[in-house]
DNA sequence: GTTAGCACTCTTGCTGTTTGAGTGCTAATC
DNA sequence: GATTAGCACTCAAACAGCAAGAGTGCTAAC
């Protein structure tokens, strides 16, 4: 009785593995030929309609072949595939590659999405870590003119970010170092989203003015974490889809583009599904409209063994998911060590600075 | 003989007015019907004769009407097309609009580019100002960790810049400071790119350890100017050409978007381009292939009395050229009027304190 | 100089036909 | 009983032929 599934398997895989290639239907009679299988056309027809009915194959038009369903897919993802490693050689460049952005986890970010973009040639996009579930390592208020400030914040991670951002009446040095000593003192290592509460009631020595100063970089810094999301996502290749006959039609073209231009959607899509290290989301599992011939494969990558993004990588349905799987294993797992070893070793210098 | 010419241009205006709207070949026999020119269909018929042997029209084929060419655009935009005023209460809102992004001039720009793109429904494009040619008003590096440094940078126009570099090895606070204050008191006031040479022989009183630390930052200030010129394109609308009928080809859509974002060409083409205050490139007088069948109309934004920086918006050729002008003007003298207006009164302000 | 009229051209859309890839069923074979 | 060869059938795609229609250029009349 398994021997029997074999077959059916082996069909549906070589199936798969042929759309894959051409986006043509195929039939029995070109499997047959094509792939050694050891069986007439007569029997792959009769194995076919089989799968037609089980839901793993769809029929276009009577007189075309059959092309593989999302169930198909769905099985071959989760049973059939085979992954393989990359070429050594092309493996061994992109780990130098990583050498001279390591040490800016956004630029390590930016290229990962450029090496994935260009690895698939499909369309790659990443999520930047969340500050919210970061800690705080330092913050630095820089002057610029009157009420304008920039802070300069960095995390444990030593990701930088700085924002400008206007208090509401004109600050002097003296309140700015001031202000600059307690929120250092205070904030050292909290996670950015309780800021808020780590502060209250633990700072007793200040005059009003100084206190209106500090609520208000409070509520700024709140409103950053919440509402400044805005480039939250990187992504790369975006015109590559154009090269898929099934993203020919400029409606669907367009359609995708401009949701890859809303950087907060995607943000959205990527922390939604990103939940296991390796996720994959296939055509119409997707809750966007306009990736329902698509398929998404995400990866999470960590620091200090904590989640905090997602790299993605969106082509159509008919992806080459061994390949692109392949891929994200690899990328996901080199970003993962190349960002820790980096910042373990940079945390250990800090330990011995700091005896 | 003045006549004569007259009526030729009357016609090719019709059909040029007709052809941007529909983007169909025009025939005699419609003319003649649509725009009461009081002549008949058959001396249309002769004057569009006469227009395409003087090389205003193009005959795709035999049987199908005309279309303008090239030239014909050229003379349009040169003499033909009546600028008109915006809608006051669109006028009204955009000026208001401006108010929460003038202080930040990046801001201000992007907001202008999002203003055109959805104005005109055609893709936007805006530089960014130069720093080179700009005004150093304040430089101030930060510390981050060991040998990173977050340098500061703000204009006289209060453009703020931030950069994160890396210096060769660790700096200690006080080294930092005396750095900060050597800066500020030599560049200040200095244009960007003179920077080097002003610094240069100024300073004595160094320390080995201090000068090479010095050295050092000149020449990131020199990188920076020259090389890290990323992100100095805003863009937008992009996928807006997708909505017209000459880029339904895919190939050619793709080669459109491929070059917008590729913001170090676009830099490019607009820095070529921004000589008037006005410009407009018809078609194949774009120097890049992708943009023959474009027409791009740029105009400068200044600060100081100088120019600094260009808006742009591409479409096809068959593009609203009085409508898009209008807009451009109009955003154009809005944009200048809010930035000034702005810095003039915090440059008063400025002042004010310094005496 | 202008225009009506007409023959001519060429695209577009429609229709029917052919071709071929593919199927499902049946009967013969292993 | 499973497999396969054979055959009739289906249907999309490609092609040819045809009619319609939009547009032109030319000529002759106004």
């Amino acid at each position: 009785m398994d021997d029997k599934r074999d077959r059916k398997l082996k069909i549906l895989h070589s199936i798969i593995k042929d759309y894959i290639e051409t986006a043509e239907p195929i039939g029995s009679r070109t499997i047959a030929k094509k792939y050694n299988l050891g069986i007439s056309a007569a029997t792959i027809r009769n194995e076919m309609s089989d799968l037609e009915e089980m839901g793993f194959l769809i029929q276009p038009h009577t007189s075309a072949g059959r092309i593989p369903s999302q169930k198909a897919y769905r099985l071959y993802v989760d049973e059939l595939m085979k992954l393989s490693n990359l070429n050594k050689n092309v493996e061994k460049e992109i780990r130098q590659s990583y050498t001279q952005y390591v040490e800016e986890v956004d630029k390590a970010l930016k290229h990962t999405a450029r090496v994935i973009a260009q690895l698939t040639s499909y369309t790659s996009i990443v999520s930047l870590p969340q500050m919210e579930s970061l800690n705080c390592k330092h913050v630095q208020l820089v002057p610029i003119v009157d009420e304008r400030v920039l802070m300069v914040v960095v995390t444990k991670e030593n990701i930088i970010n700085n924002y400008e951002i206007k208090l509401t009446r004109k600050i002097s040095d003296k309140e700015i170092n001031k202000l600059n000593n307690i929120l250092n003192h205070v904030i050292k290592g909290a996670m950015f989203k309780n800021i808020g509460s780590e502060l209250t009631g633990k700072i007793n020595d200040l005059t009003v003015r100084e206190n209106e100063l500090l609520q208000e970089v409070i509520s700024i810094f709140k409103d950053i974490l919440i509402n400044r999301r805005e480039n939250l996502v990187y992504s790369n290749g975006v015109t590559n889809i154009l090269n898929y006959p099934e993203f020919y039609d400029i409606v669907k073209a367009k359609g995708f583009l401009d949701i890859i231009e809303e950087k907060n959607k995607l943000a959205e899509i990527l922390s939604d599904v990103s939940k296991n290290a390796l996720n994959i989301v296939i055509g119409t599992e997707n809750e966007i409209n306009e990736f329902k011939d698509c398929s998404l494969i995400t990866a999470t990558y960590r620091l200090n063994g904590e989640d905090i993004g997602s790299i993605g990588v969106i082509g159509p349905t008919r992806m080459n998911y061994d390949y692109v799987v392949s891929v994200m294993n690899f990328l996901s797992s080199e970003l993962n060590k190349q960002l820790n070893d980096y910042r373990l070793e940079e945390n250990k210098k800090g330990d011995d600075i700091e005896q």
